[in-house]
DNA sequence: GTATTATTCAAACAACCGTTTGAAACGGAG
DNA sequence: CTCCGTTTCAAACGGTTGTTTGAATAATAC
Protein backbone atom coordinates (compact mmCIF):
# COMPACT_ATOMS: atom_id res chain seq x y z
CA UNK A 1 0.00 0.00 0.00
CA UNK A 2 1.07 3.17 -0.80
CA UNK A 3 -0.41 5.52 2.28
CA UNK A 4 -1.20 3.46 5.33
CA UNK A 5 -4.82 2.38 5.30
CA UNK A 6 -6.49 4.97 3.16
CA UNK A 7 -9.61 2.86 3.69
CA UNK A 8 -9.86 3.46 6.93
CA UNK A 9 -9.22 7.24 7.15
CA UNK A 10 -11.86 7.27 4.58
CA UNK A 11 -14.70 5.60 6.52
CA UNK A 12 -13.48 8.00 9.57
CA UNK A 13 -13.82 10.92 7.72
CA UNK A 14 -16.79 9.97 6.40
CA UNK A 15 -18.25 8.97 9.47
CA UNK A 16 -17.94 12.45 10.78
CA UNK A 17 -19.15 14.14 8.28
CA UNK A 18 -22.11 11.54 7.29
CA UNK A 19 -23.24 12.61 11.44
CA UNK A 20 -22.78 16.41 11.00
CA UNK A 21 -24.48 16.96 7.25
CA UNK A 22 -26.41 13.64 6.00
CA UNK A 23 -25.80 11.43 3.30
CA UNK A 24 -26.96 13.41 0.69
CA UNK A 25 -25.34 16.59 1.82
CA UNK A 26 -21.58 15.30 1.81
CA UNK A 27 -19.86 15.10 -1.08
CA UNK A 28 -16.75 12.97 -1.95
CA UNK A 29 -14.68 15.59 -2.07
CA UNK A 30 -15.17 16.91 1.22
CA UNK A 31 -14.80 13.51 2.17
CA UNK A 32 -11.64 12.62 0.35
CA UNK A 33 -10.35 16.06 1.32
CA UNK A 34 -10.93 15.17 4.82
CA UNK A 35 -9.12 12.05 4.37
CA UNK A 36 -6.44 13.32 2.39
CA UNK A 37 -6.96 11.37 -0.25
CA UNK A 38 -7.48 11.69 -3.49
CA UNK A 39 -11.43 12.03 -5.04
CA UNK A 40 -11.05 8.64 -7.31
CA UNK A 41 -10.39 6.65 -3.39
CA UNK A 42 -13.81 6.24 -3.00
CA UNK A 43 -15.13 4.82 -6.02
CA UNK A 44 -11.59 2.80 -6.15
CA UNK A 45 -11.73 1.44 -2.80
CA UNK A 46 -15.64 0.87 -2.58
CA UNK A 47 -16.79 0.89 -5.54
CA UNK A 48 -19.49 3.87 -4.97
CA UNK A 49 -20.77 6.23 -2.20
CA UNK A 50 -23.39 4.01 -1.10
CA UNK A 51 -21.36 1.23 -0.52
CA UNK A 52 -19.03 3.00 1.26
CA UNK A 53 -22.47 3.83 3.76
CA UNK A 54 -23.32 0.38 3.83
CA UNK A 55 -19.42 -0.58 4.90
CA UNK A 56 -19.31 2.18 7.00
CA UNK A 57 -22.47 0.75 8.97
CA UNK A 58 -21.18 -3.02 8.83
CA UNK A 59 -17.57 -2.31 10.67
CA UNK A 60 -19.46 -1.02 13.90
CA UNK A 61 -23.25 -2.37 13.66
CA UNK A 62 -21.67 -6.04 13.39
CA UNK A 63 -19.66 -5.76 16.40
CA UNK A 64 -22.05 -4.05 18.27
CA UNK A 65 -24.50 -7.06 18.06
CA UNK A 66 -22.51 -9.71 18.48
CA UNK A 67 -21.97 -8.13 21.76
CA UNK A 68 -25.48 -7.99 22.36
CA UNK A 69 -26.02 -11.61 21.95
CA UNK A 70 -22.99 -12.32 23.95
CA UNK A 71 -23.87 -10.65 27.14
CA UNK A 72 -27.20 -12.20 26.43
CA UNK A 73 -25.93 -15.61 26.12
CA UNK A 74 -23.99 -15.47 28.75
CA UNK A 75 -27.07 -14.06 31.24
CA UNK A 76 -29.62 -16.61 29.98
CA UNK A 77 -26.56 -19.34 31.10
CA UNK A 78 -26.29 -18.10 34.61
CA UNK A 79 -29.93 -17.95 34.92
CA UNK A 80 -30.64 -21.30 34.06
CA UNK A 81 -33.75 -21.66 32.60
CA UNK A 82 -35.60 -18.77 34.56
CA UNK A 83 -36.51 -15.74 33.32
CA UNK A 84 -34.27 -12.89 33.82
CA UNK A 85 -35.26 -9.59 35.29
CA UNK A 86 -36.51 -6.98 33.43
CA UNK A 87 -34.01 -4.45 33.63
CA UNK A 88 -31.20 -6.93 33.24
CA UNK A 89 -32.01 -7.13 29.39
CA UNK A 90 -32.45 -3.91 29.23
CA UNK A 91 -29.46 -3.10 30.47
CA UNK A 92 -27.60 -5.59 28.34
CA UNK A 93 -29.19 -3.84 25.06
CA UNK A 94 -28.81 -0.39 26.34
CA UNK A 95 -25.81 -0.58 27.69
CA UNK A 96 -23.88 -1.45 25.20
CA UNK A 97 -25.27 0.85 22.94
CA UNK A 98 -24.38 3.57 25.38
CA UNK A 99 -20.73 2.44 26.01
CA UNK A 100 -20.03 2.59 22.05
CA UNK A 101 -21.39 6.22 22.81
CA UNK A 102 -19.16 6.59 25.39
CA UNK A 103 -16.26 5.79 23.21
CA UNK A 104 -15.19 9.65 22.10
CA UNK A 105 -11.90 8.60 21.10
CA UNK A 106 -12.12 5.79 18.31
CA UNK A 107 -15.37 7.08 17.25
CA UNK A 108 -18.06 5.20 18.92
CA UNK A 109 -19.66 7.92 19.78
CA UNK A 110 -19.62 9.56 16.18
CA UNK A 111 -21.15 6.62 14.66
CA UNK A 112 -23.91 6.17 17.41
CA UNK A 113 -24.74 9.79 16.87
CA UNK A 114 -25.50 8.76 12.76
CA UNK A 115 -27.29 5.94 13.67
CA UNK A 116 -29.60 7.43 15.85
CA UNK A 117 -30.33 9.79 12.95
CA UNK A 118 -30.39 6.98 10.39
CA UNK A 119 -33.18 4.89 12.32
CA UNK A 120 -35.71 7.70 11.82
CA UNK A 121 -35.48 8.12 8.03
CA UNK A 122 -33.80 5.11 6.65
CA UNK A 123 -32.13 6.09 2.91
CA UNK A 124 -34.44 3.04 1.24
CA UNK A 125 -31.31 1.38 0.43
CA UNK A 126 -30.03 1.53 3.92
CA UNK A 127 -33.42 0.07 5.53
CA UNK A 128 -32.52 -3.59 3.58
CA UNK A 129 -29.75 -4.75 5.81
CA UNK A 130 -30.19 -2.53 8.50
CA UNK A 131 -33.44 -4.37 9.03
CA UNK A 132 -30.79 -7.79 8.46
CA UNK A 133 -28.41 -6.73 11.01
CA UNK A 134 -30.90 -6.26 13.69
CA UNK A 135 -33.04 -9.16 12.98
CA UNK A 136 -31.69 -11.74 14.91
CA UNK A 137 -30.70 -9.50 17.83
CA UNK A 138 -34.24 -7.93 18.05
CA UNK A 139 -36.23 -11.45 18.16
CA UNK A 140 -34.11 -12.66 20.65
CA UNK A 141 -34.41 -9.49 23.09
CA UNK A 142 -37.72 -9.69 22.43
CA UNK A 143 -38.90 -13.01 23.51
CA UNK A 144 -36.65 -12.63 26.28
CA UNK A 145 -38.47 -9.55 27.23
CA UNK A 146 -41.77 -11.00 26.28
CA UNK A 147 -40.60 -14.33 29.04
CA UNK A 148 -39.46 -11.84 31.81
CA UNK A 149 -42.76 -10.05 31.64
CA UNK A 150 -45.29 -12.80 31.90
CA UNK A 151 -48.46 -10.28 33.21
CA UNK A 152 -47.80 -7.49 30.34
CA UNK A 153 -49.35 -8.11 26.75
CA UNK A 154 -46.99 -8.86 23.69
CA UNK A 155 -47.97 -5.88 22.07
CA UNK A 156 -47.55 -3.38 24.68
CA UNK A 157 -43.76 -4.53 25.30
CA UNK A 158 -43.39 -4.10 21.55
CA UNK A 159 -44.07 -0.57 21.73
CA UNK A 160 -42.62 0.24 24.81
CA UNK A 161 -39.30 -0.86 23.61
CA UNK A 162 -40.19 1.56 20.84
CA UNK A 163 -40.33 4.17 22.88
CA UNK A 164 -37.23 3.26 24.35
CA UNK A 165 -35.83 3.06 21.27
CA UNK A 166 -36.53 6.83 20.69
CA UNK A 167 -35.55 7.89 24.61
CA UNK A 168 -31.92 6.12 23.28
CA UNK A 169 -31.27 7.65 19.98
CA UNK A 170 -32.07 11.96 21.38
CA UNK A 171 -30.12 10.84 24.68
CA UNK A 172 -26.88 9.85 22.11
CA UNK A 173 -27.53 11.90 18.71
CA UNK A 174 -30.49 14.64 20.02
CA UNK A 175 -27.95 16.81 21.61
CA UNK A 176 -29.56 19.43 19.28
CA UNK A 177 -32.70 18.88 20.64
CA UNK A 178 -31.24 18.96 24.36
CA UNK A 179 -29.50 22.35 23.51
CA UNK A 180 -32.99 23.61 22.43
CA UNK A 181 -34.71 22.09 25.81
CA UNK A 182 -32.07 23.16 28.33
CA UNK A 183 -30.20 26.33 26.88
CA UNK A 184 -26.85 24.16 27.92
CA UNK A 185 -28.12 23.43 31.48
CA UNK A 186 -27.20 20.43 31.25
CA UNK A 187 -23.92 18.29 30.77
CA UNK A 188 -24.27 15.51 28.15
CA UNK A 189 -20.71 14.72 28.47
CA UNK A 190 -20.85 12.38 31.54
CA UNK A 191 -21.20 8.99 29.71
CA UNK A 192 -22.13 7.26 32.87
CA UNK A 193 -24.47 9.53 34.82
CA UNK A 194 -26.34 9.45 31.35
CA UNK A 195 -26.65 5.82 31.44
CA UNK A 196 -27.89 5.77 34.94
CA UNK A 197 -30.55 8.28 34.05
CA UNK A 198 -31.45 7.00 30.75
CA UNK A 199 -32.13 3.46 32.76
CA UNK A 200 -34.31 4.55 35.48
CA UNK A 201 -36.48 6.19 33.15
CA UNK A 202 -36.73 3.44 30.68
CA UNK A 203 -37.35 0.89 33.57
CA UNK A 204 -40.15 3.11 35.17
CA UNK A 205 -41.86 3.36 31.82
CA UNK A 206 -41.46 0.00 30.90
CA UNK A 207 -43.28 -0.92 34.89
CA UNK A 208 -45.87 1.28 33.93
CA UNK A 209 -49.18 0.54 34.95
CA UNK A 210 -51.22 -0.22 31.21
CA UNK A 211 -52.78 2.21 29.46
CA UNK A 212 -56.76 1.96 29.81
CA UNK A 213 -57.63 1.75 25.64
CA UNK A 214 -60.84 2.42 24.52
CA UNK A 215 -63.08 -1.07 25.04
CA UNK A 216 -65.20 -2.11 21.91
CA UNK A 217 -62.89 -4.54 20.60
CA UNK A 218 -58.98 -5.01 19.95
CA UNK A 219 -59.48 -5.52 16.32
CA UNK A 220 -61.82 -4.21 13.83
CA UNK A 221 -64.46 -3.05 16.73
CA UNK A 222 -66.63 -1.70 13.69
CA UNK A 223 -70.41 -3.71 13.38
CA UNK A 224 -70.78 -4.97 10.35
CA UNK A 225 -72.46 -2.91 7.93
CA UNK A 226 -76.06 -4.64 6.58
CA UNK A 227 -76.45 -5.69 3.05
CA UNK B 1 -53.86 35.14 -9.06
CA UNK B 2 -53.61 33.29 -12.11
CA UNK B 3 -53.76 29.85 -9.89
CA UNK B 4 -55.54 29.50 -6.78
CA UNK B 5 -53.22 29.73 -4.36
CA UNK B 6 -49.74 28.46 -5.76
CA UNK B 7 -48.15 28.95 -2.62
CA UNK B 8 -50.11 26.96 -0.60
CA UNK B 9 -50.17 24.06 -2.98
CA UNK B 10 -46.32 24.46 -3.16
CA UNK B 11 -45.86 24.11 0.73
CA UNK B 12 -47.87 20.73 0.69
CA UNK B 13 -46.92 19.04 -1.61
CA UNK B 14 -43.41 20.12 -0.53
CA UNK B 15 -44.15 18.85 3.16
CA UNK B 16 -45.07 15.66 1.62
CA UNK B 17 -41.64 15.48 -0.40
CA UNK B 18 -39.67 16.54 2.57
CA UNK B 19 -40.82 13.85 4.45
CA UNK B 20 -40.30 11.22 2.42
CA UNK B 21 -36.71 11.70 0.79
CA UNK B 22 -35.56 15.06 3.48
CA UNK B 23 -34.70 18.58 2.44
CA UNK B 24 -31.23 17.90 0.45
CA UNK B 25 -32.54 14.72 -1.62
CA UNK B 26 -35.65 16.62 -2.63
CA UNK B 27 -35.25 18.66 -5.70
CA UNK B 28 -37.29 21.75 -6.66
CA UNK B 29 -38.36 19.75 -9.90
CA UNK B 30 -40.04 17.14 -7.62
CA UNK B 31 -41.92 20.23 -5.48
CA UNK B 32 -42.99 22.03 -8.23
CA UNK B 33 -43.61 19.27 -10.49
CA UNK B 34 -46.00 17.65 -7.76
CA UNK B 35 -47.80 20.95 -7.13
CA UNK B 36 -48.15 21.27 -10.40
CA UNK B 37 -46.32 24.61 -10.88
CA UNK B 38 -43.54 26.08 -12.67
CA UNK B 39 -40.17 25.28 -11.59
CA UNK B 40 -39.50 29.41 -11.51
CA UNK B 41 -42.26 29.06 -8.73
CA UNK B 42 -40.66 28.80 -5.55
CA UNK B 43 -38.38 31.47 -6.28
CA UNK B 44 -40.65 33.59 -7.36
CA UNK B 45 -42.81 33.13 -3.76
CA UNK B 46 -40.50 32.34 -1.79
CA UNK B 47 -37.18 33.77 -2.78
CA UNK B 48 -35.02 30.51 -2.32
CA UNK B 49 -35.77 26.98 -0.83
CA UNK B 50 -34.60 27.34 2.26
CA UNK B 51 -37.06 30.00 2.61
CA UNK B 52 -39.64 27.89 2.00
CA UNK B 53 -38.35 25.32 4.01
CA UNK B 54 -38.01 28.27 6.91
CA UNK B 55 -42.25 29.37 5.80
CA UNK B 56 -42.78 25.05 6.01
CA UNK B 57 -41.92 24.95 9.39
CA UNK B 58 -43.83 28.40 10.72
CA UNK B 59 -47.08 28.19 9.51
CA UNK B 60 -47.05 24.95 11.66
CA UNK B 61 -44.94 25.61 14.51
CA UNK B 62 -46.85 28.87 15.48
CA UNK B 63 -49.77 27.12 15.61
CA UNK B 64 -48.91 23.89 17.34
CA UNK B 65 -47.29 26.24 20.26
CA UNK B 66 -49.75 28.88 20.62
CA UNK B 67 -52.34 26.25 20.86
CA UNK B 68 -50.12 24.52 24.22
CA UNK B 69 -49.56 27.85 25.44
CA UNK B 70 -53.48 28.26 25.64
CA UNK B 71 -54.22 24.98 27.15
CA UNK B 72 -51.80 25.43 29.70
CA UNK B 73 -52.59 29.13 30.78
CA UNK B 74 -56.58 27.82 31.21
CA UNK B 75 -55.25 24.87 32.78
CA UNK B 76 -52.67 27.16 35.42
CA UNK B 77 -56.16 29.69 35.72
CA UNK B 78 -58.38 26.57 36.72
CA UNK B 79 -55.73 25.36 39.48
CA UNK B 80 -55.27 29.33 40.35
CA UNK B 81 -51.94 29.27 41.75
CA UNK B 82 -51.78 25.36 42.78
CA UNK B 83 -49.15 23.43 40.94
CA UNK B 84 -50.72 21.01 38.81
CA UNK B 85 -50.22 17.41 38.24
CA UNK B 86 -47.11 15.99 36.25
CA UNK B 87 -49.48 14.24 33.87
CA UNK B 88 -51.82 16.90 33.27
CA UNK B 89 -48.50 18.72 31.80
CA UNK B 90 -47.59 16.46 29.67
CA UNK B 91 -50.98 16.02 28.35
CA UNK B 92 -50.81 19.15 27.50
CA UNK B 93 -47.51 19.43 25.76
CA UNK B 94 -47.30 16.10 23.84
CA UNK B 95 -51.94 15.79 23.60
CA UNK B 96 -51.57 18.40 21.38
CA UNK B 97 -48.91 17.20 19.24
CA UNK B 98 -50.01 13.95 18.69
CA UNK B 99 -53.40 14.97 18.44
CA UNK B 100 -51.81 17.65 15.25
CA UNK B 101 -50.01 14.17 14.33
CA UNK B 102 -53.58 12.10 14.09
CA UNK B 103 -54.95 14.84 11.60
CA UNK B 104 -54.02 12.63 8.38
CA UNK B 105 -56.41 14.56 6.30
CA UNK B 106 -54.81 17.99 6.80
CA UNK B 107 -51.27 17.11 6.41
CA UNK B 108 -50.68 17.49 10.34
CA UNK B 109 -49.32 13.77 10.45
CA UNK B 110 -46.76 14.48 7.58
CA UNK B 111 -45.46 17.55 9.35
CA UNK B 112 -45.05 15.92 12.59
CA UNK B 113 -43.05 13.35 10.99
CA UNK B 114 -41.12 15.75 9.35
CA UNK B 115 -40.54 17.87 12.34
CA UNK B 116 -39.11 14.58 14.30
CA UNK B 117 -36.76 13.93 12.15
CA UNK B 118 -35.66 17.63 11.74
CA UNK B 119 -34.82 17.84 15.64
CA UNK B 120 -32.36 15.03 15.44
CA UNK B 121 -30.08 16.85 12.60
CA UNK B 122 -31.33 20.76 12.47
CA UNK B 123 -29.96 21.78 9.00
CA UNK B 124 -27.58 24.68 10.64
CA UNK B 125 -29.93 27.27 9.22
CA UNK B 126 -33.42 25.45 10.79
CA UNK B 127 -32.10 24.80 14.11
CA UNK B 128 -31.72 28.89 15.04
CA UNK B 129 -35.69 29.60 15.00
CA UNK B 130 -36.30 26.72 15.89
CA UNK B 131 -34.77 27.06 18.75
CA UNK B 132 -36.40 30.77 18.83
CA UNK B 133 -40.15 29.31 17.79
CA UNK B 134 -39.80 27.05 21.03
CA UNK B 135 -38.21 28.92 23.11
CA UNK B 136 -41.26 30.49 24.79
CA UNK B 137 -43.15 27.29 25.01
CA UNK B 138 -40.30 25.13 26.71
CA UNK B 139 -39.53 27.91 29.61
CA UNK B 140 -43.03 28.03 30.54
CA UNK B 141 -43.48 23.83 30.76
CA UNK B 142 -40.18 23.53 32.44
CA UNK B 143 -41.07 25.51 35.11
CA UNK B 144 -44.79 24.35 35.54
CA UNK B 145 -42.89 20.45 35.75
CA UNK B 146 -40.18 21.83 37.85
CA UNK B 147 -43.46 23.44 40.10
CA UNK B 148 -45.48 20.20 40.04
CA UNK B 149 -42.17 17.83 41.14
CA UNK B 150 -40.74 19.88 44.26
CA UNK B 151 -39.12 16.94 45.37
CA UNK B 152 -36.56 16.13 42.01
CA UNK B 153 -34.25 18.23 40.86
CA UNK B 154 -34.28 20.42 37.97
CA UNK B 155 -32.11 18.85 36.37
CA UNK B 156 -33.24 15.36 36.18
CA UNK B 157 -36.70 16.70 34.95
CA UNK B 158 -34.91 18.58 31.89
CA UNK B 159 -33.36 15.21 31.45
CA UNK B 160 -36.66 13.66 31.29
CA UNK B 161 -37.86 15.56 29.62
CA UNK B 162 -35.81 15.32 26.83
CA UNK B 163 -35.92 11.13 26.51
CA UNK B 164 -39.79 11.82 26.46
CA UNK B 165 -39.42 14.22 23.38
CA UNK B 166 -37.67 11.32 22.19
CA UNK B 167 -40.06 8.73 22.83
CA UNK B 168 -43.09 11.08 20.95
CA UNK B 169 -40.61 11.33 18.09
CA UNK B 170 -40.05 8.09 17.05
CA UNK B 171 -43.94 7.08 18.11
CA UNK B 172 -44.48 9.42 15.61
CA UNK B 173 -41.61 9.62 13.03
CA UNK B 174 -39.89 6.64 13.50
CA UNK B 175 -42.24 4.28 12.01
CA UNK B 176 -39.49 3.16 9.96
CA UNK B 177 -37.53 1.71 13.19
CA UNK B 178 -41.01 0.35 14.11
CA UNK B 179 -41.67 -2.23 11.46
CA UNK B 180 -38.11 -3.17 12.02
CA UNK B 181 -38.57 -3.70 15.45
CA UNK B 182 -42.28 -4.99 15.28
CA UNK B 183 -42.53 -6.56 11.66
CA UNK B 184 -45.50 -5.21 11.07
CA UNK B 185 -47.23 -7.03 13.63
CA UNK B 186 -47.86 -3.77 15.48
CA UNK B 187 -51.05 -1.38 13.99
CA UNK B 188 -49.44 2.29 14.06
CA UNK B 189 -52.75 3.60 12.42
CA UNK B 190 -54.85 3.79 16.04
CA UNK B 191 -54.03 7.46 17.23
CA UNK B 192 -56.45 7.54 20.37
CA UNK B 193 -54.48 4.21 21.73
CA UNK B 194 -51.11 5.47 20.58
CA UNK B 195 -51.75 8.59 22.74
CA UNK B 196 -52.90 6.22 25.69
CA UNK B 197 -49.77 3.97 25.62
CA UNK B 198 -47.00 6.81 25.33
CA UNK B 199 -48.75 8.87 27.86
CA UNK B 200 -48.49 5.78 30.50
CA UNK B 201 -44.87 4.91 29.61
CA UNK B 202 -44.14 8.73 30.14
CA UNK B 203 -45.39 9.46 33.42
CA UNK B 204 -44.16 5.90 34.10
CA UNK B 205 -40.51 7.32 33.28
CA UNK B 206 -41.04 10.38 34.49
CA UNK B 207 -42.07 9.17 38.20
CA UNK B 208 -39.50 6.42 38.62
CA UNK B 209 -36.88 6.23 41.29
CA UNK B 210 -34.41 8.97 40.98
CA UNK B 211 -30.56 7.16 39.84
CA UNK B 212 -28.36 6.41 42.20
CA UNK B 213 -25.62 8.87 40.43
CA UNK B 214 -21.85 8.35 40.86
CA UNK B 215 -20.89 9.99 44.22
CA UNK B 216 -18.11 12.50 44.97
CA UNK B 217 -19.52 15.79 43.39
CA UNK B 218 -21.80 16.69 41.24
CA UNK B 219 -19.51 19.53 39.07
CA UNK B 220 -16.09 19.07 38.58
CA UNK B 221 -15.38 16.63 41.05
CA UNK B 222 -11.29 16.32 40.70
CA UNK B 223 -8.97 17.14 43.17
CA UNK B 224 -6.96 20.07 42.31
CA UNK B 225 -3.61 19.26 40.88
CA UNK B 226 -0.90 20.45 42.86
CA UNK B 227 1.19 23.63 41.76
C1' DG C 1 -61.61 50.40 -23.12
C1' DT C 2 -56.24 51.18 -21.55
C1' DA C 3 -52.62 51.11 -17.97
C1' DT C 4 -50.45 48.68 -14.38
C1' DT C 5 -49.28 45.16 -11.51
C1' DA C 6 -48.89 40.26 -10.32
C1' DT C 7 -48.04 35.76 -11.81
C1' DT C 8 -46.62 32.08 -15.00
C1' DC C 9 -43.64 30.05 -18.26
C1' DA C 10 -39.76 28.05 -21.20
C1' DA C 11 -35.13 28.48 -21.53
C1' DA C 12 -30.76 29.14 -20.09
C1' DC C 13 -27.15 29.91 -16.36
C1' DA C 14 -23.00 28.62 -13.67
C1' DA C 15 -21.86 25.40 -10.15
C1' DC C 16 -21.59 21.13 -8.42
C1' DC C 17 -22.58 16.20 -8.15
C1' DG C 18 -20.83 10.96 -8.48
C1' DT C 19 -18.30 8.38 -11.56
C1' DT C 20 -14.81 7.09 -15.17
C1' DT C 21 -10.45 7.21 -17.45
C1' DG C 22 -5.66 6.57 -18.53
C1' DA C 23 -1.41 7.66 -17.16
C1' DA C 24 1.88 8.13 -13.26
C1' DA C 25 3.92 6.45 -8.87
C1' DC C 26 4.59 2.86 -5.81
C1' DG C 27 5.26 -1.90 -3.63
C1' DG C 28 7.25 -6.37 -3.27
C1' DA C 29 8.77 -10.80 -6.03
C1' DG C 30 11.76 -13.05 -9.05
C1' DC D 1 17.89 -4.50 -11.91
C1' DT D 2 13.15 -5.75 -14.27
C1' DC D 3 8.50 -7.02 -13.98
C1' DC D 4 3.77 -6.76 -12.43
C1' DG D 5 -0.07 -5.91 -9.66
C1' DT D 6 -1.80 -2.24 -6.51
C1' DT D 7 -2.71 2.29 -5.44
C1' DT D 8 -2.76 7.32 -6.41
C1' DC D 9 -3.51 11.20 -9.22
C1' DA D 10 -5.23 15.06 -12.40
C1' DA D 11 -8.51 15.67 -15.64
C1' DA D 12 -12.55 15.13 -17.76
C1' DC D 13 -17.40 13.01 -18.29
C1' DG D 14 -22.57 13.46 -18.52
C1' DG D 15 -26.11 14.70 -15.61
C1' DT D 16 -28.54 17.42 -12.10
C1' DT D 17 -28.82 21.11 -8.89
C1' DG D 18 -30.80 25.94 -7.35
C1' DT D 19 -31.33 30.21 -9.38
C1' DT D 20 -32.00 33.90 -12.95
C1' DT D 21 -33.90 36.02 -16.99
C1' DG D 22 -37.08 38.14 -20.14
C1' DA D 23 -40.97 37.53 -22.53
C1' DA D 24 -45.93 35.93 -22.31
C1' DT D 25 -50.17 35.78 -19.74
C1' DA D 26 -53.65 36.83 -16.18
C1' DA D 27 -55.76 39.83 -12.78
C1' DT D 28 -56.78 44.40 -11.03
C1' DA D 29 -57.23 49.54 -11.20
C1' DC D 30 -58.56 53.55 -13.42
Amino acid sequence: MAEIDTRQRILDAAELLFTDYGFEATTLRQITGAAGANLAAVNYHFGSKEELIRELFRRRLTWLNQQRLQELDRLEAEAGGKPLKPSQILEVFFGVALKMAADTKGGGRTFMRLLGRTYTKPSEFVRGFLAEEYAAVLTRFKTALIKALPGVPGEEILWRFHFMLGAMSYAISGTDALHIVAEDALDDGDAEALYARLMSFMIGGLRAPLPVLRTGSTKRPRIKKAA
